[in-house]
DNA sequence: CTGTTAGCGCATTCAA
DNA sequence: TTGAATGCGCTAACAG
């Protein structure tokens, strides 16, 4: 019904078809010009003309049509737990200057740490015909990996590994960290421990869980092992779990929380029961997120090296993409080391 | 070369085609049941049997072709300055909830608040067809808006409004924010005030200066006004900042910053100097950060509700994207209030 | 109420 | 070395 006046509609991108009239050639060749990679099998003058049509159009594929016919988008896909998290800026900051380094937008997806959200979020990237996945620290189960490989859509998991190789991966050396950090606290003289775990589910939470029983195998007296409390990786995860902890006759003197996030809260409980930190008690995270170096917090912790870790994961994701011939290759685990970063929020006992 | 066999390909997805054939009728009445919103203009006995194709096949339309054919892509786009900030992750979270509650999907970019590669996203995202974009916290200059609603891409700009209302904003008081901020600290009976301000470009940190000035128009005795320093908006611009107003003779006992990002650097900068908040200086920020509510850090700050200028401001752009009628209405804007938010890092002047 | 026809913008055979 | 024809999967006229 509304008559479009062409001055008043917007103005219509040029497509190929008006660069190939422009050249005075076919959309095909132009075409050519475009994908074969400015290979050799063309005609200078021919090759110059339409360089010159593309220019003087400022002319631009359209990524829609693009992807239809190819089947691919030039884009990967972001699944993240939660965006709020202490621990993502930089991993995510990383990927994103990494993907688009590499020509690639980046779509977005939270899941909110669950698994039936995280598998629509898959469901509709795969639909969106994402070239690749990366999927940060969530809670796939091989089924989703599944999905996405039937698809072949390739993916990467970064910051959290599953219990199977199902996919290459990248993280930080959990358990050593894990270690090093009970370690530090040995070492400064405390015996009174305890840690503050992540869900059992998540690996990396495991495998620090498993560092600071080893660690601490031939301390807890009767038997049954130090005092392990798990709770979810929030601040207020870690707050409740570190007053279970510590509002008690004998409380720990060191307490290794398997997260700096959960780290936080356990200084907030500190500042709740009036306990001093680290005077009273130590405390020692693991992440290394950016606030733990803030003079009023000072959070002795793990290095897990989040940006390294973002961008190897999108290397490797590239990789895939890039090389479908063996696409199929055994996925590998990259782990890399996690280093103690010592400031105030752990001393020796008094 | 490759013989595909067929076992061994991806398996491909059924299209609307394949629905139709099995529904027995043709594509035209499918796309129309997918479309119409279930309309009333078609047979009950059709609907039935689509309806079942669509479900047994698990059919679902592929956006990129609904893309091509309908210059739409139920995407928006979302640019931000710097994913690292400590602002964001509120801010970002909320949008993408919003967003994805309304049935988009999000497509990243991070200019690291360069007008240039700024202006680059934008231009890729006008290029995969986004139906919107929100633009929160950046350098948006003019043209970069015409760019896009030229090409009949709605917009909102979120946490940063600039000197024009050139298109829907939300945006938290920082005139009254700033008042607000200065008025406590002189309530408290400081007189010795100092302000941290932000790049004069940036239409918040001028209006949260402005505000500071206003408080303070009667002080600072030689007529040059009350010492202001201007500084990136980071942790490290902050605290160089910090620097220059503190290592002096006779120093501010109060401080505004125009973010809680750069208060975070001077409370580094007093740690530096030996300077013990609140006792010797007292600190406001801007934003209300998570972090701020950390014990030992405990920022005395200005909230900006991000929460909400992201969920409004992503209503805005669905409403507007909902309604190309009135797309064109003039664009109007929302201050939210800005309020108070009182913990330790200010107090009584010793 | 449903089917026919023609694109959307590009890539890709196959001929010439 | 280039062109013609066909398809990617869907929507949108216009008929019937």
């Amino acid at each position: 019904m509304q008559t479009m006046e062409p001055e008043n509609s917007h103005p219509r991108r040029p497509t190929i078809k008006d660069v190939a009239d422009r050249a005075g050639v076919t959309k095909a060749t132009v075409s050519k010009y475009l994908n074969r990679a400015h290979g050799y099998a063309m005609a200078a003058s021919t090759r110059e003309r339409i360089r010159a049509a593309i220019q003087e159009l400022d002319f631009q594929p359209s990524p829609l049509a693009r992807g239809l016919s190819r089947s691919a988008t030039s884009t990967i896909g972001l699944v993240v737990a939660d965006i709020r998290s202490q621990f993502y800026p930089d991993l995510v900051a990383s990927i994103q200057a990494a993907a688009e380094a590499a020509g690639y937008t980046l779509v977005l997806g939270s899941s909110g740490d669950d698994p039936d959200r995280e598998l629509d979020i898959i469901r509709s990237m795969a639909h969106r015909r994402v070239d690749g996945v990366v999927l940060v620290a969530v809670r796939s189960e091989s089924d989703h990996i599944d999905y996405l490989r039937r698809r072949g859509i390739q993916i990467v998991l970064a910051s959290r590994d599953l219990p199977e190789l199902v996919a290459d991966t990248v993280v930080v050396d959990s358990l050593a960290g894990g270690r090093a950090a009970t370690r530090h606290l040995r070492e400064l003289g405390h015996r009174r421990l305890a840690h503050v775990a992540g869900e059992a589910t998540v690996k990396p939470f495991a495998d620090r869980r498993r560092g600071f029983e080893l660690e601490t195998a031939d301390l807890g007296g009767d038997g049954s092992g130090l005092p392990v409390e798990v709770a979810a990786s929030t601040i207020d995860g870690g707050r409740a779990a570190a007053h279970r902890l510590l509002d008690v006759a004998e409380p720990p003197t060191g307490v290794f929380f398997a997260s700096d996030t959960m780290a936080l809260g356990g200084l907030m409980a500190c500042a709740d029961l009036g306990l001093r930190v680290p005077d009273d008690v130590s405390i020692v995270g693991f992440d290394n997120v950016a606030v733990g170096q803030l003079p009023g917090i000072g959070l002795t912790t793990i290095d897990s090296d989040a940006v390294r870790v973002g961008e190897q994961a999108t290397e490797l994701l590239l990789k895939r993409m890039l090389a479908p011939a063996d696409a199929d290759a055994d996925p590998i685990l990259v782990t890399r080391p996690a280093e103690l970063v010592v400031r105030t929020s752990a001393a020796p006992p008094r």
